[in-house]
DNA sequence: GTGATGATTGTTATC
DNA sequence: GATAACAATCATCAC
């Protein structure tokens, strides 16, 4: 739908011209193209907020949390992720948009999911606007919490604090074919 | 020990 | 509108 398949085709290209498959398991990363990107990657990260939701995944890279399974079942000792990233597109292409759909519909979930986090995180925004101290603060708390990791997190999750659910895997098996 | 890199496509965000 | 960045994954290397 949008400008991605440009982009998508140039940085394929751009990437394969100046990263051989072969090299990087080797781990020959240096200066590449990322490397000029990093910085600016680098820039943004640091000014990306660590509560900022994450965005959601599309319907590809759903996709590919389930073909990565199957492809490590099928080729146990390929465990590159290039490897898996390559055959995963390539049997993503040969779907079909009816074996797509599932993917889709998954992706759509969790993108309106990610809208209203973002909802509420620019909310948050707008308000913690002044008081960043708090953000900080929870920043500190969250690396407390990481380093004490013997909390009794099930205690809390039985307060109702953790509970995700993950109610869209109540029709993720939808399979309206 | 930690962080970066490799590949893939799609989507979001930014300019 | 066009393009950059990022989302997951993990073995491996560099620092």
């Amino acid at each position: 739908m949008k400008g991605g398949k440009g982009k998508g085709a140039l940085r394929k290209e751009t990437r394969s011209a100046l990263k051989p498959v072969e090299d990087r398991k080797m781990g020959k990363r240096k200066a590449t193209l990322k490397d000029d990107k990093k910085k600016v990657t680098k820039d943004k990260k640091a000014k990306k907020d660590p509560n900022k939701p994450k965005r959601p995944p599309s319907a590809f890279f759903v996709f590919l949390e389930e073909f990565r399974k199957t492809f490590k079942k099928e080729n146990p000792n390929v465990k590159a992720v290039s490897a898996v990233g390559k055959a995963g597109g390539e049997k993503w292409k040969s779907l079909s948009a009816a074996e797509k759909a599932p993917y889709e519909a998954k992706a759509a979930k969790r993108k309106a999911e990610y809208g209203k986090l973002m909802n509420a995180y620019n909310n948050k925004q707008t308000e913690s606007s002044d008081d960043e101290d708090e953000e900080e603060k929870e920043e500190e708390k969250e690396k407390e919490k990481k380093s004490k990791p013997e909390v009794h997190d099930e205690d809390a999750e039985d307060s109702g604090q953790g509970e995700e659910e993950e109610e869209d895997d109540e029709d993720e098996e939808d399979e309206d074919d």
